[in-house]
Order: C-alpha cells, then sequence, then structure tokens
DNA sequence: GTCACGACCTGAATC
DNA sequence: AGATTCAGGTCGTGA
C-alpha cells in the first residue's frame, strides 16, 4: 500500500492509526530517561525526575513558555502515549519540601501494569514539531539502550517495541484523553495548512508537513516484516 | 428535692444544671458509634465517619433539610457536648479524593483529652427534640455497649460515665460555642412554649417538654444511688 | 523545627 | 467485574 493511499484513508482507522503511528516513530525525539530507583517502583507511587530534566521539558510555571500539558485545578497533567498507543496521565508536580520534581497520580498505575522493577529504564520523548505530545517508554533492566545519544537527530529504527501495536489505537486513547483523539488532531493539522501529506513510496520519501519538508527513509514509515512483539534485543534511536 | 424545685431554680446555675443534665440524657437518642481504628487516634488527626452515618445525621449540603451546624468561611463546624457538657467542636468535612466524611480540626485534642486508644468506641447521640444539639461519647475497648440497636426508643439508665459532671457546665460550655448557652436555650423553650416543665418526684414522672408529655422512669431523672465513677459495666441504653 | 491541619492519593476489601 | 468504601498514607501551609 502506498502512502497515498495512508494519506487518502487517512480517516479509516486501521489505515490510518498504522501510519500515524509511524508519523511519531519518526517525529520523536528523545528527551531523557532514568534508571528506577527502588523507591520509584516502591510504594511511595511517584517517580522523581531529575531536576535538570524537568525543568529543561517540563516546565511548570509555565507562564512565560511552552505549556507542556493540562494545567487544571487539580494541578498539572502530563500525557504520555506508550508504545501501544495508549495514554498515561501523571500528575506532574514539585514538592518543595525535597526540591524534586515529580509524577505521581497514574504513576503506579504505569508501573504495575508494566511491572516495572528497581533497575529498569523509562525513558521520555516528545513529537519534534508538537511539543504538547509527549511519549514514553520503558526497557528492563540491563537491556541495550539507545546507540546514540538522548537528544539527538532521529534515526530510527522502528522495533517490535514501538510498533507493536498490539491493541486498537483508538479504543484506549480516544475518549478519556484530554488531548484531541490522535486522528482528529491529524486531520486537523493537514487541515490547517491546508496540504495533504505527500508520501512517495520507496526506500526514501519527502513528507510536507507542518511547513517542513521531511525526509523519510523506508523503515521509518513502514514497520520492519512484522515483528511479533517485544524481544528486548532492539534498539531504539 | 422535688422536680418542682429543680424548675423554679431553673435559673440557678448548680440545680438547674443538674436538672438539666438529666432531661439532656432523656431525651438524647443514639445516632451511630465507631471502633476507632489505629488511623483515628493517630497522627492522621482524623476520624472518618462511615458514609451512611454521616450522610443521614451529618448533612454538609444543607440546602434541603436540617442544618445541623455553623457553616462558616472555614468550612462546616459540628459542636458536641460530652459526657461532662463541655462542647468539642470539630471541623467536619467531605473529602473528595477518598470520597469519605472526616471529623479534622479539634478532634486530636479529644483524644488525646480522653486517652483514646484503638478499639475504644466513639458514640454520637443528638436531642430528641433538638436535632442540633449533639453529643458525643466514648468507652473503652472491650466494654458494655448498649444493649439496644442504635436509634431506638431511649431507655436510659444513667451512668456515672454521663451524670458525672466534674466541671462548672458554663464555665465550659458558654463563650465559646456556636450554640446558644445551654440553660438560655432552655429557658427560651420554656418561655416559648409558656409551660414549666412539671416533673413530679416518685418513680414514674410525667415531663412535659416541648408540648410532648413524656413518661419518665425514675431511673432516668435520678442517678442511680452515687455510683463513684465509671466502672465499666454500666449500660446505656 | 515541630505540629496540626487541609487537601490529596492509593490499595485492599467489599459490595 | 466494575464501583464504592475507607484505612492508612502523602505533601504543603501556617501557627
Amino acid at each position: 500500500m502506498s502512502g497515498h493511499h495512508y494519506a487518502r484513508d487517512i480517516h479509516h482507522n486501521t489505515l490510518s492509526l498504522h501510519h500515524h503511528q509511524n508519523d511519531a516513530l519518526a517525529y520523536r525525539e528523545s528527551l531523557f530517561e532514568k534508571s528506577l530507583t527502588p523507591s520509584d517502583v516502591g510504594k511511595l507511587n511517584r517517580l522523581v525526575i531529575p531536576k535538570q530534566h524537568a525543568e529543561k521539558y517540563f516546565p511548570l510555571n509555565s507562564g512565560g513558555g511552552d505549556v507542556t500539558a493540562e494545567t487544571t485545578e487539580k494541578g498539572m497533567l502530563l500525557s504520555f502515549e506508550d508504545e501501544s498507543g495508549k495514554c498515561w496521565k501523571f500528575r506532574y508536580s514539585y514538592w518543595n519540601s525535597s526540591q524534586s520534581y515529580v509524577l505521581t497520580k497514574g504513576w503506579s498505575k504505569y508501573v504495575k501494569d508494566k511491572h516495572l522493577d528497581a533497575g529498569d529504564v523509562v525513558f521520555f520523548q516528545r513529537h519534534r514539531f508538537d511539543f504538547h505530545r509527549l511519549f514514553i517508554g520503558r526497557r528492563r533492566r540491563g537491556e541495550a539502550s539507545s546507540l546514540s545519544a538522548v537528544s539527538q537527530e532521529a534515526r530510527v529504527n522502528t522495533t517490535a517495541y514501538w510498533s507493536g501495536l498490539t491493541t486498537p489505537y483508538r479504543q484506549e486513547h480516544a475518549s478519556t484523553s484530554s488531548y484531541p483523539n490522535i486522528h482528529q488532531e491529524y486531520s486537523q493539522y493537514v487541515g490547517e495548512v491546508a496540504e495533504t501529506p505527500t508520501v512517495v513510496a520507496g526506500s526514501s520519501r519527502t513528507v510536507r508537513l507542518f511547513g517542513v519538508n521531511l525526509e523519510c527513509h523506508g523503515d521509518v514509515v513502514e514497520p520492519p516484516p512484522c515483528s511479533d512483539g517485544y524481544n528486548g534485543q532492539h534498539i531504539y534511536y
């Protein structure tokens, strides 16, 4: 199936889904990662975010700059998509008592769902052109990390880890999300710039999106030949 | 001394006090009780009130019904008289996060004052004809409870536990209370109905109060022959 | 610095 | 089995 086909079927769940999923992969940039401490996965139900990264990527006093998330009367909520497209929301705040930035509410559910243990690594990414779109991922302790430094130019080897979409995307992501449904979001962007994303089949393509021409290599847009789930040995960047 | 004597001396502190105290006993109805958990007497400084009882007896959204207490800018305050006539005020509120009703401010002082431990029981009562008048009492872990069910017809065996008035009533109860001074309150009621409470000495008497004739048995109005303090074996209802 | 207290959160148990 | 209850926690503020 060609890119054109995907583009035309942008409102078709299954196809645009897959398409979008890989777009997301291509346009993700790594922010930072953290090796989880026993406290991060224990009964404290919180993840301490290293201050340098917190202040750089998840600014709390968004009076001046980026609004990274929804700030409600219940405090700041950060939404992250995981490797399956599922949306995770965490309360994010600064604890004066410990001078630290933490993810609290929602974190313990993530830890349980992913069976995270001390020493496992969580990493954070965001969409290259939409800083509001955040991603979270994890790998087991001792498993291979990124080959390249964090925050560098994205050269993505799609893997089952990220592309293994095990559940229908809309089903898990849709109505409870504070963000627009990702398909609506996508369509909306395309509509705003009065463009149809151009994806040319082949080993190297150009996608024009958000007013930017992007060179995409084959392994970026297309998933690898059916990775059957996470095997723990893939390289992500 | 006869009931008439008490009635005539309604404005005499010591005597009318005693009289009133026993009236209160007769006209109290039990609401509910709770066996205190370690948290209820620990550092959390709060008492969780079982939701069913909270919503039934201490309604917070008093838009429709009884106003049980004063609602200030500092939240709702409930005032309770204890066994000695002392007035205890507690902040009463609903915690959205845990969906529970709690007594907070003031509760820790009560726990300390009464030396309450986990397993001890606190119970709540109100005046049969004045739902604004609330009472709080406690008994030690393992001590005899009510013989009859909560909220049933009052058959009160006065005991040292409730009748042991150890401190002058007005001194402890008066100025800080949001309720009228109980003597003023009493006099006011009597005045309103243009009656003098009639208490006939003997083993069975009739008291007309608030327009209602009440049959009172000897052990209701008069204390038992000098209980010399709480011995833990009295039955209250 | 400590403590009481307000608000918020979670897991276990229960309905 | 999803929702509710509540015991046992957390942090932040102010006295």
